[in-house]
DNA sequence: TTGTTAAATTAACGACGTTCAGTTATTTGA
DNA sequence: TCAAATAACTGAACGTCGTTAATTTAACAA
Protein backbone atom coordinates (compact mmCIF):
# COMPACT_ATOMS: atom_id res chain seq x y z
CA UNK A 1 0.00 0.00 0.00
CA UNK A 2 1.15 3.53 -0.79
CA UNK A 3 2.14 5.26 2.43
CA UNK A 4 3.47 8.53 1.19
CA UNK A 5 2.07 11.30 -0.93
CA UNK A 6 -1.49 11.90 -1.95
CA UNK A 7 -2.78 14.42 -4.39
CA UNK A 8 -5.99 16.29 -3.69
CA UNK A 9 -7.70 14.25 -6.36
CA UNK A 10 -6.65 11.05 -4.68
CA UNK A 11 -7.90 12.24 -1.32
CA UNK A 12 -11.24 13.19 -2.86
CA UNK A 13 -11.38 9.81 -4.55
CA UNK A 14 -10.91 8.02 -1.24
CA UNK A 15 -13.53 10.25 0.34
CA UNK A 16 -16.13 9.24 -2.20
CA UNK A 17 -15.01 5.63 -1.89
CA UNK A 18 -15.86 5.80 1.81
CA UNK A 19 -19.14 7.59 1.17
CA UNK A 20 -20.20 5.07 -1.46
CA UNK A 21 -19.37 2.10 0.73
CA UNK A 22 -21.24 3.65 3.64
CA UNK A 23 -24.23 4.45 1.47
CA UNK A 24 -24.44 0.96 0.06
CA UNK A 25 -24.47 -0.44 3.58
CA UNK A 26 -27.08 1.78 5.09
CA UNK A 27 -29.35 1.72 2.05
CA UNK A 28 -29.79 -2.01 2.42
CA UNK A 29 -29.53 -2.34 6.18
CA UNK A 30 -30.63 1.00 7.55
CA UNK A 31 -28.70 3.74 9.27
CA UNK A 32 -28.05 1.82 12.44
CA UNK A 33 -26.34 -0.96 10.54
CA UNK A 34 -23.57 1.32 9.37
CA UNK A 35 -20.53 0.74 11.54
CA UNK A 36 -17.19 2.32 10.93
CA UNK A 37 -15.53 -1.08 10.95
CA UNK A 38 -17.91 -2.43 8.35
CA UNK A 39 -17.49 0.55 6.08
CA UNK A 40 -13.75 0.13 6.36
CA UNK A 41 -13.88 -3.57 5.59
CA UNK A 42 -15.81 -2.87 2.39
CA UNK A 43 -13.00 -0.77 1.01
CA UNK A 44 -10.15 -2.76 2.56
CA UNK A 45 -9.04 -0.10 4.94
CA UNK A 46 -8.87 -0.02 8.69
CA UNK A 47 -11.61 1.75 10.57
CA UNK A 48 -9.13 4.33 11.76
CA UNK A 49 -8.41 5.43 8.24
CA UNK A 50 -11.89 6.83 7.87
CA UNK A 51 -11.03 9.34 10.55
CA UNK A 52 -8.33 10.74 8.31
CA UNK A 53 -11.08 11.94 6.00
CA UNK A 54 -14.09 12.47 8.27
CA UNK A 55 -14.19 13.86 11.76
CA UNK A 56 -16.67 11.26 12.96
CA UNK A 57 -19.43 8.91 11.89
CA UNK A 58 -21.99 11.65 11.61
CA UNK A 59 -19.76 13.48 9.20
CA UNK A 60 -19.88 10.44 6.92
CA UNK A 61 -23.66 10.38 7.13
CA UNK A 62 -23.79 14.10 6.47
CA UNK A 63 -21.66 13.62 3.39
CA UNK A 64 -24.00 10.89 2.14
CA UNK A 65 -26.87 13.20 2.86
CA UNK A 66 -25.29 15.96 0.85
CA UNK A 67 -24.80 13.85 -2.24
CA UNK A 68 -28.40 12.72 -1.87
CA UNK A 69 -29.66 16.28 -1.75
CA UNK A 70 -27.83 16.75 -5.00
CA UNK A 71 -29.33 13.55 -6.36
CA UNK A 72 -32.80 14.74 -5.49
CA UNK A 73 -32.33 18.08 -7.19
CA UNK A 74 -30.79 16.38 -10.20
CA UNK A 75 -33.68 13.97 -10.51
CA UNK A 76 -36.12 16.87 -10.45
CA UNK A 77 -34.50 19.34 -12.78
CA UNK A 78 -36.13 17.95 -15.91
CA UNK A 79 -39.44 19.45 -14.83
CA UNK A 80 -38.32 22.82 -16.12
CA UNK A 81 -38.98 21.63 -19.62
CA UNK A 82 -42.68 21.57 -18.83
CA UNK A 83 -44.31 24.74 -20.05
CA UNK A 84 -47.47 24.97 -17.98
CA UNK A 85 -46.42 26.17 -14.51
CA UNK A 86 -49.21 24.38 -12.68
CA UNK A 87 -48.42 21.14 -14.48
CA UNK A 88 -44.77 21.72 -13.60
CA UNK A 89 -45.73 22.00 -9.95
CA UNK A 90 -47.67 18.75 -10.09
CA UNK A 91 -44.86 16.86 -11.76
CA UNK A 92 -42.41 18.27 -9.24
CA UNK A 93 -44.53 16.89 -6.44
CA UNK A 94 -44.81 13.49 -8.07
CA UNK A 95 -41.08 13.40 -8.73
CA UNK A 96 -40.34 14.31 -5.13
CA UNK A 97 -42.62 11.54 -3.89
CA UNK A 98 -41.10 9.04 -6.26
CA UNK A 99 -37.65 9.88 -4.99
CA UNK A 100 -38.78 9.56 -1.39
CA UNK A 101 -40.55 6.26 -1.84
CA UNK A 102 -37.92 4.62 -3.97
CA UNK A 103 -35.07 5.69 -1.68
CA UNK A 104 -36.69 5.47 1.74
CA UNK A 105 -33.47 5.14 3.68
CA UNK A 106 -31.96 8.14 1.93
CA UNK A 107 -35.15 10.07 2.48
CA UNK A 108 -35.20 9.12 6.12
CA UNK A 109 -31.68 10.37 6.57
CA UNK A 110 -32.37 13.58 4.66
CA UNK A 111 -35.68 14.66 6.17
CA UNK A 112 -36.69 12.42 9.04
CA UNK A 113 -33.54 11.92 11.11
CA UNK A 114 -32.25 14.45 13.58
CA UNK A 115 -29.06 16.17 12.56
CA UNK A 116 -26.75 18.59 14.22
CA UNK A 117 -27.75 21.79 12.44
CA UNK A 118 -25.86 21.97 9.19
CA UNK A 119 -24.12 25.21 8.40
CA UNK A 120 -24.55 26.14 4.74
CA UNK A 121 -20.98 27.39 4.92
CA UNK A 122 -19.33 23.99 5.07
CA UNK A 123 -21.59 22.44 2.48
CA UNK A 124 -20.35 21.92 -1.02
CA UNK A 125 -23.94 22.24 -2.14
CA UNK A 126 -24.87 25.64 -3.51
CA UNK A 127 -27.96 27.21 -2.10
CA UNK A 128 -30.27 28.80 -4.69
CA UNK A 129 -28.58 26.88 -7.47
CA UNK A 130 -31.49 25.48 -9.51
CA UNK A 131 -29.47 22.36 -10.26
CA UNK A 132 -28.58 21.60 -6.67
CA UNK A 133 -31.20 23.08 -4.37
CA UNK A 134 -34.51 21.24 -4.49
CA UNK A 135 -36.21 23.77 -2.24
CA UNK A 136 -35.16 26.51 -4.60
CA UNK A 137 -36.56 24.51 -7.48
CA UNK A 138 -39.87 24.35 -5.67
CA UNK A 139 -39.80 28.04 -4.93
CA UNK A 140 -39.07 28.83 -8.56
CA UNK A 141 -42.04 26.83 -9.74
CA UNK A 142 -44.23 28.40 -7.07
CA UNK A 143 -43.10 31.77 -8.27
CA UNK A 144 -43.92 30.86 -11.88
CA UNK A 145 -47.41 29.84 -10.86
CA UNK A 146 -47.71 33.08 -8.95
CA UNK A 147 -46.59 35.13 -11.96
CA UNK A 148 -49.14 33.29 -14.06
CA UNK A 149 -51.73 34.60 -11.62
CA UNK A 150 -52.99 31.12 -10.82
CA UNK A 151 -52.81 31.28 -7.01
CA UNK A 152 -55.65 32.64 -4.95
CA UNK A 153 -55.22 36.37 -4.55
CA UNK A 154 -54.66 36.25 -0.80
CA UNK A 155 -51.64 33.98 -1.23
CA UNK A 156 -48.62 36.21 -1.74
CA UNK A 157 -45.84 34.61 0.30
CA UNK A 158 -43.88 32.23 -1.94
CA UNK A 159 -42.12 30.63 1.03
CA UNK A 160 -45.40 29.97 2.79
CA UNK A 161 -46.89 28.39 -0.31
CA UNK A 162 -43.77 26.33 -1.01
CA UNK A 163 -43.53 25.11 2.58
CA UNK A 164 -47.18 24.12 2.57
CA UNK A 165 -46.79 22.10 -0.60
CA UNK A 166 -43.62 20.54 0.74
CA UNK A 167 -45.18 19.70 4.10
CA UNK A 168 -48.20 18.06 2.49
CA UNK A 169 -46.09 15.91 0.20
CA UNK A 170 -43.59 15.15 2.92
CA UNK A 171 -46.43 14.15 5.21
CA UNK A 172 -47.72 11.53 2.80
CA UNK A 173 -44.24 10.18 2.04
CA UNK A 174 -42.92 10.10 5.58
CA UNK A 175 -46.02 8.43 6.96
CA UNK A 176 -45.75 5.85 4.21
CA UNK A 177 -42.07 5.23 4.89
CA UNK A 178 -42.50 4.99 8.62
CA UNK A 179 -45.95 3.58 9.18
CA UNK A 180 -46.91 1.56 6.14
CA UNK A 181 -46.25 -1.66 8.03
CA UNK A 182 -48.25 -0.53 11.03
CA UNK A 183 -51.43 -2.56 11.09
CA UNK A 184 -53.15 -0.21 13.52
CA UNK A 185 -54.25 1.89 10.56
CA UNK A 186 -56.08 0.52 7.57
CA UNK A 187 -53.83 2.16 5.01
CA UNK A 188 -55.24 3.18 1.66
CA UNK A 189 -53.12 2.65 -1.43
CA UNK A 190 -50.23 5.11 -1.42
CA UNK A 191 -50.82 6.37 -4.94
CA UNK A 192 -54.42 7.21 -4.06
CA UNK A 193 -53.17 9.14 -1.04
CA UNK A 194 -50.66 11.03 -3.13
CA UNK A 195 -53.25 11.75 -5.79
CA UNK A 196 -55.79 13.13 -3.36
CA UNK A 197 -53.16 15.24 -1.61
CA UNK A 198 -52.20 16.81 -4.91
CA UNK A 199 -55.84 17.49 -5.73
CA UNK A 200 -56.44 19.01 -2.31
CA UNK A 201 -53.34 21.17 -2.62
CA UNK A 202 -54.34 22.49 -6.01
CA UNK A 203 -57.92 23.12 -5.01
CA UNK A 204 -56.79 24.86 -1.87
CA UNK A 205 -54.13 27.02 -3.43
CA UNK A 206 -55.33 27.83 -6.92
CA UNK A 207 -58.11 30.11 -8.06
CA UNK A 208 -61.56 28.66 -8.40
CA UNK A 209 -61.94 27.41 -11.98
CA UNK A 210 -60.11 24.07 -12.28
CA UNK B 1 -34.15 -4.17 49.38
CA UNK B 2 -37.14 -6.55 49.19
CA UNK B 3 -36.02 -9.66 47.34
CA UNK B 4 -38.95 -12.00 47.66
CA UNK B 5 -42.59 -11.76 46.68
CA UNK B 6 -44.18 -9.26 44.37
CA UNK B 7 -47.83 -8.81 43.67
CA UNK B 8 -48.99 -8.03 40.17
CA UNK B 9 -49.74 -4.51 41.28
CA UNK B 10 -46.21 -4.09 42.54
CA UNK B 11 -44.76 -5.38 39.32
CA UNK B 12 -46.93 -2.96 37.36
CA UNK B 13 -45.85 -0.16 39.64
CA UNK B 14 -42.21 -0.86 38.98
CA UNK B 15 -42.93 -1.06 35.27
CA UNK B 16 -44.38 2.41 35.23
CA UNK B 17 -41.55 3.62 37.45
CA UNK B 18 -39.12 2.51 34.76
CA UNK B 19 -41.23 3.99 31.97
CA UNK B 20 -41.54 7.32 33.72
CA UNK B 21 -37.83 7.55 34.41
CA UNK B 22 -37.02 6.64 30.84
CA UNK B 23 -39.49 9.14 29.47
CA UNK B 24 -38.17 11.96 31.58
CA UNK B 25 -34.67 11.24 30.35
CA UNK B 26 -35.37 10.94 26.66
CA UNK B 27 -37.74 13.90 26.57
CA UNK B 28 -34.94 16.17 27.68
CA UNK B 29 -31.99 14.47 26.02
CA UNK B 30 -33.44 12.70 23.02
CA UNK B 31 -33.93 9.02 22.37
CA UNK B 32 -30.36 8.08 21.58
CA UNK B 33 -29.02 9.60 24.75
CA UNK B 34 -31.11 7.34 26.98
CA UNK B 35 -29.02 4.47 28.28
CA UNK B 36 -30.30 1.57 30.30
CA UNK B 37 -27.79 2.33 33.03
CA UNK B 38 -29.00 5.90 33.28
CA UNK B 39 -32.64 4.87 33.48
CA UNK B 40 -31.72 2.45 36.23
CA UNK B 41 -29.76 5.01 38.19
CA UNK B 42 -32.78 7.32 38.22
CA UNK B 43 -34.86 4.78 40.06
CA UNK B 44 -32.02 3.35 42.16
CA UNK B 45 -31.97 -0.03 40.52
CA UNK B 46 -29.31 -1.83 38.58
CA UNK B 47 -29.50 -1.77 34.81
CA UNK B 48 -30.11 -5.47 34.67
CA UNK B 49 -33.25 -5.15 36.74
CA UNK B 50 -34.96 -3.42 33.85
CA UNK B 51 -34.64 -6.65 31.90
CA UNK B 52 -36.84 -8.36 34.47
CA UNK B 53 -39.69 -6.19 33.22
CA UNK B 54 -38.82 -5.41 29.61
CA UNK B 55 -37.27 -7.67 27.04
CA UNK B 56 -34.95 -4.96 25.75
CA UNK B 57 -34.46 -1.23 25.37
CA UNK B 58 -36.88 -0.96 22.50
CA UNK B 59 -39.58 -2.54 24.62
CA UNK B 60 -39.13 0.30 27.09
CA UNK B 61 -39.43 2.84 24.30
CA UNK B 62 -42.47 1.03 22.93
CA UNK B 63 -44.08 1.18 26.34
CA UNK B 64 -43.40 4.91 26.55
CA UNK B 65 -44.85 5.21 23.09
CA UNK B 66 -47.98 3.41 24.13
CA UNK B 67 -48.66 5.66 27.07
CA UNK B 68 -48.07 8.62 24.78
CA UNK B 69 -50.58 7.35 22.25
CA UNK B 70 -53.02 7.23 25.11
CA UNK B 71 -52.00 10.73 26.19
CA UNK B 72 -52.61 12.02 22.67
CA UNK B 73 -56.05 10.48 22.47
CA UNK B 74 -56.88 11.75 25.94
CA UNK B 75 -55.81 15.28 25.09
CA UNK B 76 -58.05 15.20 22.01
CA UNK B 77 -61.21 13.67 23.35
CA UNK B 78 -62.70 16.98 24.45
CA UNK B 79 -63.38 17.88 20.84
CA UNK B 80 -66.45 15.70 20.85
CA UNK B 81 -68.25 18.38 22.79
CA UNK B 82 -68.10 20.60 19.73
CA UNK B 83 -71.33 20.40 17.81
CA UNK B 84 -70.38 21.50 14.30
CA UNK B 85 -68.56 18.55 12.67
CA UNK B 86 -66.35 20.72 10.48
CA UNK B 87 -65.37 22.85 13.43
CA UNK B 88 -64.67 19.64 15.34
CA UNK B 89 -62.35 18.53 12.56
CA UNK B 90 -60.48 21.83 12.66
CA UNK B 91 -60.05 21.76 16.41
CA UNK B 92 -58.90 18.15 16.22
CA UNK B 93 -56.19 19.17 13.79
CA UNK B 94 -55.08 22.06 15.95
CA UNK B 95 -55.06 19.85 19.04
CA UNK B 96 -52.98 17.26 17.24
CA UNK B 97 -50.47 19.89 16.16
CA UNK B 98 -50.31 21.36 19.61
CA UNK B 99 -49.52 17.96 21.06
CA UNK B 100 -46.85 17.33 18.45
CA UNK B 101 -45.14 20.68 18.85
CA UNK B 102 -45.24 20.78 22.64
CA UNK B 103 -43.96 17.21 22.98
CA UNK B 104 -41.57 16.96 20.05
CA UNK B 105 -39.54 14.08 21.47
CA UNK B 106 -42.65 12.09 22.21
CA UNK B 107 -43.97 12.86 18.76
CA UNK B 108 -40.69 11.87 17.20
CA UNK B 109 -40.79 8.52 18.89
CA UNK B 110 -44.44 7.96 18.03
CA UNK B 111 -44.49 8.93 14.38
CA UNK B 112 -40.99 9.68 13.11
CA UNK B 113 -38.79 6.91 14.49
CA UNK B 114 -38.56 3.47 13.01
CA UNK B 115 -40.08 0.70 15.05
CA UNK B 116 -40.27 -3.00 14.72
CA UNK B 117 -43.88 -3.40 13.57
CA UNK B 118 -46.11 -3.43 16.64
CA UNK B 119 -48.68 -6.17 16.86
CA UNK B 120 -51.99 -4.81 18.14
CA UNK B 121 -52.30 -8.03 20.09
CA UNK B 122 -49.66 -7.24 22.67
CA UNK B 123 -50.73 -3.63 23.09
CA UNK B 124 -52.77 -2.65 26.12
CA UNK B 125 -54.23 0.12 23.98
CA UNK B 126 -57.63 -0.64 22.56
CA UNK B 127 -58.07 -0.07 18.88
CA UNK B 128 -61.31 1.70 17.91
CA UNK B 129 -61.78 2.89 21.46
CA UNK B 130 -62.67 6.60 21.08
CA UNK B 131 -60.84 7.39 24.31
CA UNK B 132 -57.60 5.62 23.35
CA UNK B 133 -57.30 5.54 19.57
CA UNK B 134 -56.54 8.94 18.07
CA UNK B 135 -56.82 7.63 14.53
CA UNK B 136 -60.28 6.32 15.33
CA UNK B 137 -61.16 9.73 16.75
CA UNK B 138 -60.14 11.29 13.46
CA UNK B 139 -62.13 8.75 11.50
CA UNK B 140 -65.20 9.37 13.62
CA UNK B 141 -65.04 13.09 12.99
CA UNK B 142 -64.44 12.49 9.31
CA UNK B 143 -67.48 10.28 9.29
CA UNK B 144 -69.56 12.95 11.01
CA UNK B 145 -68.54 15.49 8.40
CA UNK B 146 -69.41 12.96 5.76
CA UNK B 147 -72.84 12.31 7.26
CA UNK B 148 -73.42 16.04 7.33
CA UNK B 149 -72.86 15.97 3.60
CA UNK B 150 -70.05 18.50 3.78
CA UNK B 151 -67.39 16.64 1.81
CA UNK B 152 -67.21 16.88 -1.94
CA UNK B 153 -69.40 14.21 -3.47
CA UNK B 154 -66.54 12.23 -5.02
CA UNK B 155 -64.92 11.72 -1.61
CA UNK B 156 -66.46 8.60 -0.15
CA UNK B 157 -63.54 6.72 1.48
CA UNK B 158 -63.30 7.77 5.12
CA UNK B 159 -59.85 6.20 5.51
CA UNK B 160 -58.54 8.04 2.49
CA UNK B 161 -59.88 11.35 3.77
CA UNK B 162 -58.60 10.72 7.29
CA UNK B 163 -55.16 9.71 6.08
CA UNK B 164 -54.93 12.77 3.89
CA UNK B 165 -55.80 15.09 6.75
CA UNK B 166 -53.39 13.26 9.01
CA UNK B 167 -50.57 13.34 6.46
CA UNK B 168 -50.98 17.05 5.86
CA UNK B 169 -50.92 17.89 9.54
CA UNK B 170 -48.13 15.44 10.23
CA UNK B 171 -46.13 16.96 7.40
CA UNK B 172 -46.25 20.42 8.90
CA UNK B 173 -45.46 19.18 12.39
CA UNK B 174 -42.68 16.77 11.50
CA UNK B 175 -40.92 19.26 9.26
CA UNK B 176 -41.11 21.79 12.06
CA UNK B 177 -39.76 19.35 14.61
CA UNK B 178 -36.95 18.14 12.42
CA UNK B 179 -35.99 21.07 10.24
CA UNK B 180 -36.92 24.24 12.07
CA UNK B 181 -33.29 24.84 12.93
CA UNK B 182 -32.13 24.23 9.40
CA UNK B 183 -31.09 27.56 7.97
CA UNK B 184 -31.15 26.27 4.40
CA UNK B 185 -34.84 27.10 4.26
CA UNK B 186 -36.30 30.48 5.15
CA UNK B 187 -38.99 29.10 7.42
CA UNK B 188 -42.27 30.95 7.74
CA UNK B 189 -43.90 31.16 11.17
CA UNK B 190 -45.22 27.76 12.17
CA UNK B 191 -48.70 28.97 13.07
CA UNK B 192 -49.07 30.53 9.63
CA UNK B 193 -48.06 27.22 8.07
CA UNK B 194 -50.55 25.33 10.17
CA UNK B 195 -53.27 27.82 9.41
CA UNK B 196 -52.75 27.69 5.66
CA UNK B 197 -52.62 23.90 5.70
CA UNK B 198 -55.96 23.77 7.48
CA UNK B 199 -57.45 26.20 4.99
CA UNK B 200 -56.09 24.23 2.06
CA UNK B 201 -57.42 20.99 3.51
CA UNK B 202 -60.89 22.39 4.03
CA UNK B 203 -61.03 24.01 0.62
CA UNK B 204 -59.79 20.85 -1.00
CA UNK B 205 -62.07 18.44 0.80
CA UNK B 206 -65.29 20.34 1.47
CA UNK B 207 -68.00 21.39 -0.93
CA UNK B 208 -67.66 24.74 -2.60
CA UNK B 209 -69.46 27.30 -0.41
CA UNK B 210 -67.22 28.06 2.59
C1' DT C 1 -34.22 -25.17 60.40
C1' DT C 2 -33.72 -25.91 55.76
C1' DG C 3 -34.65 -25.89 51.05
C1' DT C 4 -37.02 -23.34 47.47
C1' DT C 5 -37.77 -19.47 44.90
C1' DA C 6 -38.29 -14.71 43.17
C1' DA C 7 -35.87 -10.25 43.08
C1' DA C 8 -31.98 -8.03 42.56
C1' DT C 9 -27.12 -7.31 41.84
C1' DT C 10 -22.25 -7.76 40.28
C1' DA C 11 -19.34 -9.32 36.66
C1' DA C 12 -18.60 -9.96 32.23
C1' DC C 13 -19.22 -10.32 26.96
C1' DG C 14 -19.08 -8.62 22.51
C1' DA C 15 -19.61 -4.61 19.67
C1' DC C 16 -19.53 0.06 19.04
C1' DG C 17 -17.23 4.93 18.08
C1' DT C 18 -13.08 6.81 18.73
C1' DT C 19 -7.99 7.76 20.18
C1' DC C 20 -3.20 6.73 20.45
C1' DA C 21 1.14 4.92 19.59
C1' DG C 22 3.47 2.98 16.33
C1' DT C 23 4.81 1.13 11.51
C1' DT C 24 5.37 1.56 6.94
C1' DA C 25 7.35 3.50 2.54
C1' DT C 26 8.23 7.39 0.03
C1' DT C 27 10.44 11.92 -0.43
C1' DT C 28 14.01 15.22 0.81
C1' DG C 29 18.51 17.34 1.42
C1' DA C 30 23.34 16.75 3.09
C1' DT D 1 24.17 7.56 -1.00
C1' DC D 2 21.87 7.61 3.01
C1' DA D 3 19.81 9.18 7.18
C1' DA D 4 15.98 12.38 8.64
C1' DA D 5 11.39 13.80 7.94
C1' DT D 6 6.80 12.94 6.83
C1' DA D 7 2.26 11.36 5.17
C1' DA D 8 -0.73 7.17 5.02
C1' DC D 9 -2.10 3.76 7.40
C1' DT D 10 -2.73 0.21 11.01
C1' DG D 11 -3.34 -2.61 15.50
C1' DA D 12 -4.16 -2.18 20.06
C1' DA D 13 -6.68 -0.10 23.41
C1' DC D 14 -10.21 2.94 25.93
C1' DG D 15 -14.63 3.89 27.56
C1' DT D 16 -19.43 2.97 26.89
C1' DC D 17 -23.21 0.70 25.18
C1' DG D 18 -27.03 -3.19 25.27
C1' DT D 19 -27.42 -7.42 27.07
C1' DT D 20 -26.48 -12.16 29.41
C1' DA D 21 -24.64 -15.22 33.03
C1' DA D 22 -23.58 -16.22 37.55
C1' DT D 23 -24.37 -15.05 42.10
C1' DT D 24 -26.33 -13.16 46.21
C1' DT D 25 -30.21 -11.77 49.04
C1' DA D 26 -34.33 -12.40 51.72
C1' DA D 27 -38.85 -14.04 52.20
C1' DC D 28 -41.75 -18.07 52.24
C1' DA D 29 -43.07 -23.47 52.82
C1' DA D 30 -41.94 -27.82 54.78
Amino acid sequence: MPPKPKTDAERQQLRTLIIDAARELFVTKGVEAVTMREIAKRIDYSATSIYLHFSDKEAVLRAICETDFLALATSLKDIFQIENPVERLLVLGRGYAEFALSHPNHYRLMFMAQHTPRHPKDLALQQNNPEQDAYYQLKMVVNDVFLAGAFRPELTDADLIAQTIWAATHGVCSLEINMAQDTWVNWVDISARLQLMQTVLMRGLLKEPN
